[in-house]
DNA sequence: GACCAGGCACATC
DNA sequence: GATGTGCATGGT
């Protein structure tokens, strides 16, 4: 028994997917570099992202081995572009501190925890939230979280359907609730959301061009 | 020059 | 528990 709501989630999902055709998400060759972007993506645009990923790689660090060993100063100076490049530092070197002392580097063995267990542990980690954890889950690991983040609430606030304060963990259960248990479904999902934030319904929305039904900007 | 970007931790009340 | 603030670079 499915609420109007869910079926309003499901058929956005029609019509993003409709009008701006499959999005392919990650953008990473990787695990490790899905897992350090969704890391340095934070408040962050993507764009920026791509030249720190670059830089790492350019230096070799961008394997779990290297970035565990790597000096401080190397990384900042890699990820500089990024922004908040000390702190973001600080971050990727709790994961892999996380990642070796449990795992032993090994992200076989990360992912085959199951995902609530998972999750619980990558939220201890410090710097990771839970968008990054369900980002990491979903798109490094690819295992059934969906992932929330500050376009799904504006959008979804202007669609009527979420309080845009509502908690994060009731949103992704309302989006979990609504959707069939599909990995691909969930990976394009929050691919178009993020899509459809950055073309049109930013801040300042050109809600001529959106696909979306009239929303409370209209 | 202001504003924004695919958050998060921490301080303070 | 709610609210405020620091973190930093690069594009519009």
């Amino acid at each position: 028994m499915k609420s109007a709501k869910s079926l309003q989630i499901q058929d956005i999902y029609e019509t993003l997917y409709d009008h701006f055709g499959p999005q392919n998400w990650w953008p990473g060759d990787t695990r490790f570099e899905v897992i350090v972007g969704a890391i340095l993506t934070q408040n962050t645009a993507w764009q920026n992202v791509k030249k720190a990923i670059e830089n790492l790689k350019r230096e070799g660090l961008l394997t779990p081995g290297a970035l565990h060993n790597a000096a401080v100063e190397d990384v900042q100076e890699c990820i500089r572009p990024a922004g908040y490049f000390r702190v973001k530092t600080k971050r990727l070197k709790h994961f892999m501190n996380f990642l070796f002392e449990k795992y032993s580097g090994d992200l076989d063995r990360l992912f085959s925890v199951p995902t609530q267990l998972l999750r619980e542990e990558l939220l201890n980690v410090n710097g990771i939230g839970e968008e990054t954890a369900d980002s990491i889950i979903l798109y490094a690991g690819g295992k059934l979280s969906f992932v929330i983040d500050a376009y799904t609430r504006r959008i979804f606030s202007r669609q009527g359907i979420i309080e845009p304060d509502a908690p994060y963990g009731r949103i992704k259960k309302l989006f979990e609730d609504s959707l069939p248990e599909d990995i691909g479904i969930y990976n394009e999902y929050h691919a178009l959301i993020v899509r459809l934030g950055k073309d049109i319904c930013k801040t300042k929305p050109l809600c001529s061009k959106c696909p979306l039904p009239p929303c409370s900007l209209e």
